[in-house]
DNA sequence: GATGAATGAGTATTCATTCAT
DNA sequence: CATGAATGAATACTCATTCAT
């Protein structure tokens, strides 16, 4: 007879937030922002249309929420050494590291591939993954001077592309190409480039 | 008032059919297949929204040709020594000649790796793109194996992944790496991992 | 802890009510009833949405019975000398009478005035409005009549009319027209359309 | 054979944008602007929804447009002697035109007198009411003067709300008051107040 | 009595596509 | 070949109302 607590209605927002976040993730990465729509995330999620807006302003709002969560998701486990010098250890470890964050993620980097296409529906996007992604070519930067390679600027490049190309063959193509593989193939080839 | 021979008519169809297809790319390109409206290529082509049916079926035929004209108009060019083998003077030349096409056609680059990451918007154009593309491994891998290196399939995967995040870098932000420097930093790294 | 009495209770729910009735006035006196939401009137009022639905059938119900209670407020005052002949002094007083109640009310009338202007809303509103403003068309009738005009009909249209355009000038926009300077002004003319 | 000429495409837009806003007139003034949905104006007007708004851009602007052509349908008649001083003729006949644009445009001074009461819909719209009407109160301003009125300001202020009173009158209950007769009353009276 | 999550029908608006001329 | 008026289905979003607790 008596009201549900505010702490009752908490847990139920806050996992039916999460619910149509998750469906949203899905259908975003699999078919795109535009090609997704709120009956399609309703539909998923199990939900009315209408319930949708009690959780979120907009579509737009999804989209925001979900990158800024991917976001801290994605780089929370990101801080280790920033400023430091790895060991070859460290950097192998580093790379591994990186790897499983993509694989655990696989959807919200598509969604963040997809998104650096189209620029022009987060203005903002851009401009955060820069500064997240900083920190990574600084420790790479870092470990390349450490490593003594003669040519520091030119191996951060062609270091930068090849992982940048690894993750995005494993965004696209998951199935084609095994990732364990590829992590592997990526160290031994980095260290070929630096000390080359 | 001589009426236009049929060979003049196909003229004009052929200019029209072009310049809709150059502003559907443009756009695109720029905001996304689902962003892009028919009224806003027509405009963009200074004609008329009806006229756009009488040369396409539809907008995904807009496209689908579009896929079709880029992978031509980027691979035509793309078959020399498919299946000899590269001295490293050819090597450095088809590295060059790629981003050379890339440079050419940054569009239909961005298109594609756009399409790349919703597949489901042309399910043939994998297919296709897949097998354009092998050859070009198929180039890389005779060169690589020409070159004595110890694990040809991890560095076929090394090189292909760094040619492959080399040009996504190019297409998303072509004015923060300079495409010249690329280049020759990917040839020289190319090297590395196969030699090293 | 002991258990409320029912007196205690009711006067709690009289209220509650009065509580919603006075936040949906101010509302639909302000925006409009199309314009006002539950939602609105619920944080307004500082209660849940669902609880308004403990006291009113509807949205539709809180019109009525605002323009039920808007009516009882305005009128009840209202009835001297109904039926009787009013001497000059008592026509003054009348006219400041309606005036005092039109200050006192100036949301219900501009609620009122908007009503009138979308009968559909409450159909069963303009036949009580009716039945309610005749006794002051009849004070009207009987003070003209009473005074000698040589024109009682056409002297009470023209009367009336001054009134309703003195009242509505004072809704709409009462911070032009000083209500007490309109009201000297109204009755001096009274005078003069009888009387000249 | 031969497309439409840009005339006949000119014709058929202004006869259907006249369709719209007739439609739409007669739903706003009828039932006000919330109230009714597109749907019913297209629905009024013969057509689909989606053709709405080849002519508008939004609701809103329906509104607008109505608004700003209800201005000039009514005041484009407007203008004699707005400087000037007017006879005792000139003023009956002057009162009569206005009755007579009531007449003729009832749906318009409808729709004005709901928004006036609903201000936040069109906050230009009572800046240009007030501009429109000025000229009127300074025609009855200069007449009134003229006749050597002992307090011209109160009685400009007492006709004022007696027009604007009888034309309230006319639009809401325009088969109760015979809008010819009220019209001579106002008439009267109006010399009687300021020759009284 | 009180809460706010949940629903579903409704609203304004967009847009690919058709078609008469 | 060329035009743009016209359609209808779809889309994002709103809101009165219900209901389990």
């Amino acid at each position: 007879m008596s009201p549900k607590t505010s702490k009752q209605f908490g847990k139920i927002r806050k996992e039916k937030k999460e619910l149509i976040m998750k469906a949203s993730l899905e259908l975003f990465a699999a078919n795109g922002f535009h090609a997704t729509s709120i009956s399609q995330i309703a539909k998923k999620a199990g939900i009315s249309k209408g319930l949708t807006y009690n959780y979120f302003e907009s579509k737009k709002e999804i989209l925001d929420e979900l990158i800024a969560h991917g976001f801290d998701s994605i780089f929370q486990n990101f801080d280790m050494n920033k400023d430091g010098v790895l060991s070859d250890q460290e950097f192998i470890h580093f790379i591994k590291q990186n790897f499983k964050l993509l694989r655990e993620n696989l959807k919200h980097w598509k969604l963040f591939y997809s998104l650096m296409l189209q620029p022009q529906i987060t203005d903002t996007f851009s401009k955060d993954y820069d500064e997240k992604i900083a920190p990574m070519f600084q420790v790479l930067s870092n470990f390349i001077k450490a490593q003594g390679s003669n040519d520091p600027d030119g191996d951060l490049m062609a270091i930068s592309a090849m992982l940048e190309g690894a993750f995005l063959y494993c965004v696209v193509t998951p199935d084609i190409f095994p990732i364990e593989v590829m992590e592997e193939k990526i160290i031994n080839a980095s260290f070929k480039i630096i000390n080359g």
